[in-house]
DNA sequence: AGCACGCCGACT
DNA sequence: GTCGGCGTGCTC
């Protein structure tokens, strides 16, 4: 008995397919999408495969549902990705599959056209009417309508009346026709280089990478546009990742610029029935050219032939809950599997990608003048131990004075401070009563807007109090040092006429007005930013001329082994915002340690030394360029049990060959998040040089059971290069 | 992700 | 007795 068995993967966090048998007259397909019953309910899910089954008492496939099937590459990159990321497969699956259950009908678009004789009856209103529709061209009921500067129920009369006739018409398109000889642009010798260079790539058509590096302003996007030109001109699609946030209208309006319509943008703001029909026009092939967020990465593309990370350094690009990973890495390996070359831009490449390049894997194309003889932005130090600043002050004279100048002249200021809220320490003046979190002791930060005392580690947040709560003084609480709200404060002090906006994650109303207001200060609208690192990411403002960085040497002191590469991005990052449109920005950093390694080659702009003196540094602390890191959650009903599980996976981590120095084991006073529900639980952090390693040991702890797996967390700081 | 099943305390 | 709280494990 050899009866056609779907065996049929399901996006949920399950890893084996499931087999189902097929009803006769059913025409299913691997990679279809299909309703199969599961338990007690019915799901879709993916037919991974079809093969002839034995007489085993299956279950059957319900039906096809009226989606997009995955492609094969698609089926073996989600594989990959599942086995890649320790993941259950089901879970890799649910990235792509955005069917929603019930797709709604879509109210059809009715066109009009002239179709018979005038009315008997003529009005002033049926006379416009007629004339807009002189032509017999085919409008929407609407625009005619608009046209005519009548109402809709007029054209409703005329086509009872039988002189316009109603017609369907096919749906909207979800996305416009890029054209690749729109807007040939004119480019530098030096980017007309480059971009021969990533066109050559695409139009070989064959799985690489290359690094696109251009120092800020270097115009590194026109020059992927031509790469974007050429998968066109090939009839392929291109799809350009960007961290989420710098998918602006400014980004898109860029490239309609050039290529005469918008991209089609994807990321979480995209929702329902645009989503669907997006969705639909990625896998037919109709939307050409997307940009999107990570997510897009696991999208049915009919024919993809080029993939651009943008700002390829960017750590939004990693993905930390349900399938850990870096949508960088996994673009990578897209392109080596379906054989198409991926692009990776950015001003600041990060550490392991350049090891990349040193080591041959990824070749590179450097920018490094800007466009348009535009220079870099002056970058000068205020040495805060020779020019200290006042009580209570954090902006210094010379800062101070040069905010006047450019904001006198029309132009804008950038004020840096990578603090959210008011004040990061708060203290008790009478006790000296420190104010600290409960979970993870680290200090609470004032946010005075809200009135409350937040943990900016595990998100605790309490009132703050009337009284100190050690020794019950009134108003004696001082805030110490300066938060982005602290110097808003300060700024509108000295600067009352000047406008101002204060960006931080935690600002309130969402992606969507925060992406507004980044258009409006494009825009002009704004005299004087006060942000976070989040002004540092991928937008243009013109206007930007002076950048202040207030306190340079936050995050050079803290223990994570990526600190001083992460501090030098981001500081070059929002220096490099000065400058940009047509005057030259300059950059005022406020330091009290000028000389320290990051700080020096930020000032000297040797950014290259830093990279090879930080990669001598790790070689020397023994770490290699980049490891791969998982954290492992144990949890027992208690203490003992939660420790002797711990112990357990200590031992299997020797046998493996992890040496115990590699692991960390973080107790619960560590991992406050890991204290869920009265649950004792370990977080246990291991780190492994080699890949090899870890994935031994990893699938060695799940093999110990569900016990000891409390939940698995593997992390991503990875060597691409190890994928295939 | 749902949903069932099973083990506990607290009620008509 | 049995109702319903949650914690655990299974779904072809």
């Amino acid at each position: 008995m050899a009866d056609p068995v779907a065996d049929v993967l399901i996006p949920l966090a399950i890893d084996t397919a499931y087999s189902y048998a097929i009803p006769t007259g059913l025409a299913v397909a691997e990679g279809d999408v299909v309703r199969v019953p599961l338990g007690t309910r019915e799901t879709v899910g993916v037919v991974w495969a079809l093969r002839q089954g034995g007489a085993a008492n299956l279950k059957s496939v319900v039906g096809r549902v009226d989606a997009p099937a995955l492609p094969a590459p698609l089926r073996r990159f989600l594989d990959w990705v599942a086995w890649y990321t320790i993941s259950p497969r089901g879970s890799a699956l649910a990235m792509s599959l955005k069917v929603a259950e019930e797709i709604p009908d879509e109210a059809p678009r009715v066109g009009v056209r002239l179709a018979g004789p005038p009315p008997a009856r003529m009005t002033p209103a049926r006379t416009r009417v007629l004339a807009a529709a002189a032509g017999g061209a085919l409008t929407t009921k609407r625009e005619l309508a608009e046209a005519a500067g009548v109402s809709a129920g007029v054209i409703d009369g005329l086509v009872d009346e039988g002189t316009l006739e109603a017609v369907t018409l096919a749906p909207e398109p979800v996305a416009g026709l890029p054209d690749p000889d729109f807007a040939r642009p004119a480019l530098s010798p030096q980017q007309t280089e480059a971009a021969a260079g990533l066109v050559r790539a695409v139009a070989a058509g064959v799985a690489g990478v290359t690094l696109l590096e251009g120092v800020t302003g270097s115009g590194k996007t026109e020059t992927y546009f031509e790469a974007v030109a050429q998968a066109l001109a090939q009839g392929r699609q291109a799809l350009i990742l960007m961290p989420e946030i710098a998918l602006t209208s400014a980004f898109l309006d860029r490239f309609a610029a050039r290529f005469g319509t918008r991209p089609a943008a994807w990321h979480s703001g995209v929702t329902g029935r645009r989503r669907e029909r997006l969705y639909g026009a990625i896998a037919s092939g109709e939307a050409r050219v997307v940009a999107g967020a990570r997510s897009a990465l696991f999208l049915p593309y009919a024919q993809l032939g080029l993939i651009v990370v943008d700002e390829e350094h960017e750590t939004a690009y990693k993905q930390e809950d349900g399938v850990h990973y870096h949508a960088r890495d996994m673009a990578v390996v897209r392109g080596r599997i379906e054989g198409f070359p991926v692009v990776l831009a950015s001003a600041t490449p990060s550490l392991e990608t350049r090891v990349n390049v040193e080591r041959g894997r990824y070749a590179r194309i450097a920018l490094p003048e800007r466009f348009g003889g535009r220079t870099l932005p002056q970058i000068a130090a205020i040495d805060l131990r020779r020019h200290p600043l006042p009580q209570g002050r954090w902006i210094a004279q010379r800062l101070e004075t040069a905010i006047l100048e450019t904001t006198g002249r029309g132009e804008q200021a950038l004020l840096f401070l990578n603090r959210r809220g008011y004040a990061p320490l708060t203290l008790c003046r009478a006790c000296a009563h420190r104010y600290e979190c409960v979970n993870c002791s680290a200090w609470l930060v004032e946010h005075r807007f809200r009135r409350a005392l937040v943990c900016h580690h595990c998100g605790h947040t309490e009132r703050k109090p009337e009284a100190c709560v050690a020794c019950g003084s009134l108003d004696s609480l001082a805030a110490c040092g300066p938060g982005v709200e602290r110097i808003a404060e300060e700024v509108a002090a000295v600067f009352p006429d000047k406008r101002t906006i204060v960006l931080s994650s935690d600002f309130p109303g969402g992606t969507e007005r925060l992406r507004r207001e980044l258009d409006a200060i494009a825009a002009g609208e704004v005299d004087i930013v006060i942000g976070t690192q989040l002004v540092a990411k991928g937008h243009n403002f013109p206007g930007m001329t002076l950048v202040g960085v207030l306190d340079a040497d936050i995050g050079l002191t803290s223990g994570d082994p990526r600190a001083a590469e992460r501090t030098f991005q981001l500081l070059q990052q929002v220096t490099g915002r000065a400058g940009r449109g047509d005057r030259p920005g300059r950059a005022l950093v406020q330091t009290y340690q000028p000389e320290h390694p990051v700080i020096a080659a930020l000032l000297s702009g040797e950014a290259e030394r830093f990279y090879e003196e930080e990669a001598r540094v790790r070689e020397i602390a023994g770490l290699p360029p980049f490891g791969r890191l998982a954290a492992l959650v144990v949890s027992g009903v208690d203490r003992a049990e939660t420790e002797a599980y711990a112990r357990a996976l200590a031992r299997t981590a020797h046998e493996i060959g992890v040496t115990a120095s590699d692991m960390i084991v973080l107790g619960p006073a560590e991992a406050p998040l890991a204290l869920v529900r009265g649950r004792f639980r370990y977080r246990l952090l291991v780190k492994c040089p080699r890949e090899a390693d870890l994935q031994g040991f990893l699938r060695q702890w799940i093999a110990m059971g569900p016990k000891v797996r409390g939940s698995l967390r593997v992390g991503i700081d990875v060597d691409p290069q190890s994928f295939l």
